[in-house]
DNA sequence: TCACTGATCGTCT
DNA sequence: GACGATCAGTGAG
């Protein structure tokens, strides 16, 4: 069975602890062929006033979900190929949130594999784009309110999180030296060069 | 395991 | 008209 969905209200209102929150927490998407559920084990904050957060330059179309109420899903495509899924964090109007960077498959395996094609174990899930691929996250679920019982939503851990490590973020080119990456220690599903996941 | 490279396109300058 | 919160494939150590 499924764990019990999360209410906006078990939701903290800052970025960095949301994003430690949020290690151990279950995604659960249902999609046409199934449900798919995961645990995440990695993610990024990316704060207000973050030279390297989307919400740097104040709302737009896109980066809109970022700016709303927190517990709201903002996805975007990157590199013109790979949808990443992010949900928002802080009060209505000031804009934040947090990359989910890698988890662990708790339902739904067989349809990860079909929606990530010759892929298995970590390569299902290890990375933003591929968390996305293949728990079916695309553009049609940003701005969807991830505590409101939809389709797609977060639900408590199915295994409470183990040590926290911290590093710096993945991937940018501005603000890098940062450390507002976090992740379970030890954990064999996460992304990234092993040296950050100490 | 790490370093480098090409693929690909919506968004904002 | 650039520029990415990435990934897969390749080659070296």
């Amino acid at each position: 069975m499924t764990p019990r969905a999360l209410k906006r209200g078990d939701l903290p209102v800052d970025t960095v602890t949301l994003a430690r929150f949020l290690i151990g927490v279950t995604i659960i998407h249902e999609l046409p062929e199934g449900i798919v559920a995961a645990r995440i084990v990695e993610t990024e904050a990316y704060l207000p006033d973050d030279p390297a957060s989307h919400s740097h330059r104040g709302p737009t179309a896109r980066n809109a979900p970022m700016f709303g109420r927190r517990g709201h899903a903002y996805v975007y495509l990157n590199y013109g190929m790979y949808w990443l899924f992010n949900i928002s964090s802080e009060e209505p109007g000031i804009g934040a949130g947090v990359l989910i960077r890698a988890a662990e498959p708790v339902l739904g395996v067989e349809t990860m594999m079909l929606r990530r094609p010759g892929k298995t174990g970590p390569d299902l899930l290890n990375g933003p784009g591929k968390l996305a691929a293949a728990m079916g996250i695309g553009p049609a679920q940003s701005g969807a309110d991830l505590c409101d019982g939809g389709p797609l939503r977060l639900a408590r851990p199915t295994r409470a999180a183990g040590e926290i490590g911290m590093s710096t973020r993945i991937g940018l080119t501005k603000a890098a030296e940062a450390e507002l990456r976090f992740f379970e220690r030890g954990n064999t599903w996460l992304s990234g060069p092993k040296a950050l996941n100490r």
